[in-house]
DNA sequence: AATGAATGAGAATTCATTCAT
DNA sequence: GATGAATGAATTCTCATTCAT
């Protein structure tokens, strides 16, 4: 029931589920290997209907390897949530660090979060069963990404490049809940005449979000946010 | 894996599952005590951990019975995300019936949500499983909710209540997007001292979802949607 | 780890493991089958040989049925040592019955442990396993029969048909220990022509056994039992 | 299931599993400390909760190594109860040595065999278990230390220092069964207040075997021995 | 001589579903 | 209509043993 401990954020040597010491190179590939084939495994089947056999044969491995490197289906899935977690907040701030204005800034985040989905769409589908699963790692999964896009509107705000009358914290969990069903809609939903899944969202769409986004955050100009404009 | 039948909208005299008869009104009484078993269960547990025996334990049942009334475990989910689906709705449409304004009507559509959810957690936890479980259903549910937003914005555009310049589709995603996650975040975990849940959402994260809203969606004035607006 | 409550001594109404409730008539049959399949199966293989396949095998029920009725290998286990336990305390007593005095008892009990541990070997097999898999039923089996026979030389010892200066605990422990020594010797490794074990001790061995009984246990003549007697 | 080749009682220089080339001096080291830690690990989880890890660390040596001393875990079993019994019975013949009568003998034969109980409850433990693991191995485990016990009632019984009546063999066996169940009840079941087992048996107790013994063993007067005395 | 990563057979246990009562 | 005993496929996890280094 309770999280494994390397809930920490930072790229940590991984060690032996079975005998606690760090793992060797060939350790390490073993791991990222399974690592793989869970994503795969979980996108494709869901948690539940996956199973521990599933992901060591996808991973080309033996069944009773699995247990050197993961105590349970659990903990591979919660190593698996913070690493695409880890993975997808890198996604959203590469894209980011070239934008020119905040509401440029939040349009690049959302196109490589999307882009992220489209490449992963295990990230999606895990979390949204991770709630009886792994409730813990679920919250810190939302709170990680939300906490960046905090801190960034805050910091627009200050600017001036936002709106100061929205409460950062509901606005941050409103964007996200935002990029999430716009995603899972257009991106995940989205079948081409190949049975393909798009690789990014549809330009309308994208276009679409960003007018909301924009609308949403921009300054009001004339009625105040809260009389502290001019 | 396939859905019943019953994926209509309209509440419809439920059939047996073992004879395919219109069901007696002490049959119908079963029935609904099956629903309302399963409701708590599946919010407490959770689908997969959720099981007939609990089910039908929790409605006083006998265990042999359930099959009387649903196919399969799959079958009595289905029903009854239809069921809360039909019911949140209605709970939406109500509230918003007297507001006098598009952006009112908005708020208080979103208040009528947040407030089921509060009621019913089994709303939601069960939908945000339901990707793997009857895929279907989890559509359905969507779809069917922004629908009706998305014909609510079609006409306040019309109306000239609403920024001409969002497309309605991923604006309604995107709304529903924004309630998910707010009402997740600050209904289902916060608890208070006495580890009770919320009734409803705290006034400063209402206020602030407000905001976010009214900004979304109120046209823009002086910049055009397009240069239709004068 | 702990035991089941049915540790205690009287029969009681079996329940079923899986609703508490108690057994139906077709439920007590299943699992005294279970009950008589274990004995077997645990005689043969062992308790870590055995397994719950292998005894539900030879009751020629399904798998899933075991745990209708045990929770566990280890409960039908438990179960099992309390049930031979009761029945061979009773299978000595009643073989001490109709004995007309103390030292003829005790001939007559050992030989009714004797033919009880022909029939049903199990007992002998599974309690020497026991002590890493319930330590709490070993003990309670060796007690209650050290009990009895203590009792018993007690009042022998009061009525002067046992030497006086033996001290009764010590006493039934070490009797306990020459059965269950001799037993497994001259019952459980001894096998005629045909590979068939003997149905009773050697009459030789049964002689000798009774020798060192009497010995032990006659009151001394001549020395005192500490100077107690004449 | 076949015993290996090492059942002589003599020891004998070890020969590498692997090889089967005699050990080396460091070599020796290593298996002597792998029968070490599985005595210890033996005593405590018992023969099937035990593993070859557990062993390994305990010894600490690396897990393949093990393999270079011994075959199999039943190997280092069967080579533990060898190894002990040898000890136990040098324990007791030491202990016996400076007896000056037979009955003197007999108790300082136990009280060795108590020391030695108190002292390495692994024989104890491992050889109850034995019965499935090794019945060869448990089979010469009793009858080795039988073997003495009897040789040493025939001479006795010829020195008229036994009761002629007596069949030493019965004897022998009933002896060994009341020493292992006395050792088990007052040594291994004993915990004194801090929780640590008795280093030797109660004064009570074991004044109350010696008076069984006592009783037991010696020569009847006045009585025949079935009309041969005098 | 020593090591520990890899393996897979095998064990216990769960639970949706059936069906005789 | 209602019941609950029976079922067995499927899953997770363990551990003795092998073998390349």
């Amino acid at each position: 029931m309770s999280m494994s401990e390397e809930l920490v954020d930072h790229e940590e040597a991984p060690v032996s589920s079975a005998t606690g010491r760090p793992l060797t190179k060939r350790g390490e590939a073993t791991r990222r290997r399974l690592l793989e084939a869970a994503e795969l495994v979980f996108a494709e089947q869901g948690y539940h209907e996956a199973s521990i056999v599933k992901i060591t044969e996808r991973a080309g491995i033996g069944l009773g390897t699995f247990y050197l490197y993961f105590d349970s289906k659990q903990a591979i899935f919660e190593a698996l949530v913070l690493d695409l977690n880890r993975r997808v907040r890198h996604s959203m701030s590469e894209a980011m660090a070239g934008a020119s204005s905040r509401l440029e800034a939040e349009r690049a985040g959302f196109a490589g979060f999307f882009r992220f989905t489209a490449e992963h769409p295990a990230l999606y589908r895990v979390v949204r069963e991770a709630e009886f699963v792994s409730p813990e790692v679920l919250r810190l999964h939302y709170t990680r990404i939300v906490e960046g896009y905090e801190a960034g509107l805050r910091a627009a705000q200050a600017a001036g490049d936002v709106d100061r009358g929205l409460d950062p914290q509901t606005t941050a969990w409103a964007l996200m809940g935002m990029g999430e069903l716009i995603g899972m809609r257009f991106l995940l939903w989205e079948r081409d005449a190949d049975g393909k899944p798009p690789a990014e969202l549809d330009p309308v769409v994208f276009a679409g979000m960003t007018r909301i986004i924009d609308n949403a955050l921009a300054p009001r100009t004339g009625s105040g946010d809260g009389g502290k404009e001019a």
